[in-house]
DNA sequence: AGCACGCCGACT
DNA sequence: GTCGGCGTGCTC
């Protein structure tokens, strides 16, 4: 145990974000400091961000050691913040100051608190009045002692600010030095809330119930669009305010948007602090410091909201649990919806992982009774799933590069008759996906990786969807040398959105895919002008699979349904069965019913079965069935492990070098799996080589791939783990 | 992560 | 000669 507090001089561990395996020792500066601290230490001829994090381990040369700079003005790092860290880093092979980086996002965290000038009234009367003092001097009376900043006081008044400068003067306002940083607006958890009708109001008691019990507990609460989830989980929230303690609300950063926080603000009566990388610096820092005082009740935000330093933290809520933005692949690799289960059960806080299609890992903890569950059933007036159906494509009768068959093209020139919208949704951005040499039968390449580059017709480059590499089209083939040979193999939208304006020469096309566009904004505008009406053929990539919705779209026609199922991703399966049910249920709302057919070459594949019959309970059963023989997730541990190295032919020999050292894992019971030492990513500057390890329970993954990295003989570090699944924690 | 040091090839 | 690219080592 460490002592909480440690006197000048004391040696001490101090956590540095600079990447160092462990601790650096330090001595203690004048006036002591706290365990947990934010402090500034000198490291070399710099000046870095550090937190105490135990007694020093005295493994360095003690006429060494340099004392800490100063204590930052924040509040200490607890206990339960540095635990999760710890072992949020070990779950996730990351070592800990890039854990600790992740606590610190906030720019100029120990900084004195900025102050800005305020105004209030002042004490004595002005001696001569004009209509823009007494408009000034109500103002401030309404305040009730409240102070306005300069522009906020003019403004409200209609004034210039030269007037209130003018009473500054006199005496008639006090001008004063305030924080910036302020604490944000109380929310009220009694202020009326939407009645809540039969499951929902169960529903919510017995997550208010939980949140009571004031112990650890994850609820998954199930409930399709419609069915007042959020209402459901913000009682949740409101009882945890009345707990005094903090909530959290997870979303993914699309669905962040101003609609919700209205929600929240109709709920509680003023708006919670928000956590996104859409937030402004100072925002940040105020949010950082807000959440460590305990001045900020709820926090909506993004997946990185998870590392906070909240102070007593009651209640994580991850709404649409399901969804894979969740995780983190750049940097520290993690899953915020696991982190969150993890954080909740170190600091004694309730779970709720709410979504209308849980991922099996979530659904198998449920399953097994490691969480609780709660089902809503869909309300009156809830969108509904239209009537689907496979069209057979063995039995079409297609020309080669052409991919929308008759039927379909019949189904579509149906809509079209009517006025009303379809959708083509095909996941493949670009022209087409591969760029062929009749002559010499050679596939264009990444330079940087062995991934094959993808036209862009509308770019006018060839792509690459792995690292994003690009190069202009080649005239030649850059094997053979042969001229004109170069063809396009297989569709991309683009490609699609061509045959369908041959196929329909009268209907205005749209194709929505995310590098059509500049700008994210740019990107919305367009597609809310498509959902009002702007387009009769909507072509799109998996981007239209989300968020938006698309009132007068009573088709869906998918191209190709078999393409999700294809290669050895683990989760293919599950990731399709989503996809097309979220693609489908674009179709149609209760008033006027939609149709989606999927395009198949195997309507008897149980994954394309199982998306027509909608029996998601079923489907998962026998996912989990497969995933439980392969000792996969959520049934088996598994970890991913990136390679860096610094060129090329490096990242080709170390493919070599790993085969090799397979024989070493499965000596410890661990082997690789999964796509073989490709693809090969540059990422700023590195090359990385991604694949799988698979280690039985009962073995230490860390430890087994630490005996593995051992044997390594090369320059570049090896890192992480991801897509171990949370029943592990326990 | 930064930064210094030192090695090497390429060039005024 | 010397400039600059980068690989390596160091920081409590």
């Amino acid at each position: 145990m460490s002592p909480g507090f440690f006197n000048e001089g004391d040696l001490i561990a101090v956590m540095t974000t600079q990447p160092f395996a462990s601790t650096l020792d330090y001595r203690a500066p004048e006036g002591g400091c706290l365990l947990g601290a934010f402090v500034e230490v000198p490291l070399g001829p710099r000046k870095v961000l550090g937190v105490v994090w135990g007694v020093g381990v005295g493994d360095f040369d003690i006429s060494k050691i340099r004392a800490v700079i100063r204590v930052l003005d924040a509040v200490p790092m607890r206990d339960e913040l540095r635990s999760f860290l710890e072992r949020a880093g070990n779950y996730t092979l990351t070592p800990l100051p890039a854990m600790l980086r992740l606590c610190t996002r906030a720019p100029g965290l120990g900084d004195p608190p900025s102050m800005r000038k305020v105004y209030r009234s002042g004490l004595s009367e002005p001696d001569r009045m004009t209509d823009a003092r007494t408009r000034v001097l109500e103002v401030l009376r309404d305040m009730g002692g409240l102070s306005l900043t300069l522009k906020e006081l003019a403004e409200t008044a209609g004034v210039t600010p030269s007037v209130i400068k003018g009473l500054v003067k006199l005496g008639a306002v006090s001008e004063e030095e305030s924080p910036r940083d302020t604490a944000f607006a109380h929310l009220d958890p009694d202020l009326d809330g939407k009645a809540l009708t039969g499951d929902q109001a169960a529903g919510a008691e017995a997550l208010m119930c939980g949140v009571r019990s004031g112990v650890y507990g994850t609820t998954l609460l199930r409930g399709v669009t419609g069915s007042g989830k959020t209402e459901v989980y913000l009682e949740a929230v409101a009882e945890c305010l009345r707990q005094g303690r903090q909530a959290l609300v997870l979303l993914p950063e699309i669905a962040l948007s101003a609609e919700f926080l209205n929600r929240v603000e109709a709920r509680f009566g003023a708006r919670p602090a928000e956590w996104h990388s859409g937030v402004t610096v100072t925002e940040r820092r105020r949010v950082w410091k807000m959440v460590g005082e305990g001045r900020a009740q709820l926090v909506v935000g993004a997946r990185s909201a998870l590392f906070l330093p909240f102070q007593h933290l009651g209640l994580v809520v991850v709404d649409e649990e399901h969804d894979t933005s969740y995780k983190q692949e750049e940097g520290v690799l993690y899953n915020a919806r696991d982190m969150a289960v993890l954080r909740a059960a170190i600091c004694g806080a309730r779970v709720v992982l709410a979504s209308a299609t849980p991922s099996l890992e979530s659904w198998a903890n449920a399953e097994a009774g490691k969480y609780d569950r709660i089902e809503l059933t869909a309300r009156f007036g809830a969108a509904v799933m239209p009537v689907m159906r496979t069209i057979d494509m063995r039995a079409e009768d297609l020309p080669r590069d052409r991919w929308v068959s008759p039927t379909l093209q019949r189904a579509v020139a149906k809509r079209l008759e009517k006025g009303e919208q379809s959708l083509l949704f095909l996941n493949r951005r670009g022209y087409a996906p591969v760029t062929i040499c009749r002559a010499c039968g050679h596939q264009i390449a990444c330079d940087h990786c062995d991934a094959r580059m993808v036209e862009h017709r509308f770019l006018k480059r060839l792509v690459c969807h792995q690292c994003g590499e690009s190069k202009p089209v080649p005239d030649v083939c850059p094997s053979c040398e042969a001229e004109h040979k170069l063809a396009a193999v297989g569709p991309g939208v683009e490609r699609l959105g061509e045959e369908v304006t041959a196929l329909f020469p009268e209907a205005r096309v749209a194709v929505l895919s995310s590098d059509m566009y500049g700008s994210a904004r740019t990107m919305k505008a367009e597609i809310e002008a498509i959902a009002k009406g702007t387009a009769d053929i909507i072509i799109g990539t998996q981007l239209v699979a989300k968020g938006h919705n698309f009132p007068l779209l009573t088709l869906v026609g998918v191209i190709d349904a078999d393409l999700g199922l294809q290669g050895s991703d683990l989760r293919a399966a599950e990731r399709t069965f989503q996809l097309m049910r979220q693609v489908a249920g674009r179709a149609g709302r209760a008033e006027k019913p939609g149709e989606a057919v999927m395009q198949t070459y195997q309507p008897e594949h149980p994954v394309i079965r199982a998306i027509l019959s909608g029996d998601e309970e079923s489907f998962w059963r026998s996912e989990a069935a497969e995933r439980r023989a392969a000792g996969v997730p959520p049934y088996g541990r598994m970890a991913g492990i990136i390679l860096s190295s610094t060129d090329v032919q490096e990242v080709f020999d170390l493919g070599n070098a790993m085969a090799r050292q397979d024989a070493a894992l499965r000596r410890i019971g661990a082997q690789v799996f999964g796509p073989a030492p490709a693809p090969v990513a540059r990422v700023r500057g590195r090359h990385r080589v991604r694949l799988l390890v698979k280690a039985p329970k009962g073995v230490a993954l860390q430890a087994a791939l630490a005996e593995w990295t051992g044997q390594f003989r090369l320059r570049g570090q090896l890192r992480l783990a991801i897509d171990i699944d949370p029943q592990s924690f326990f």
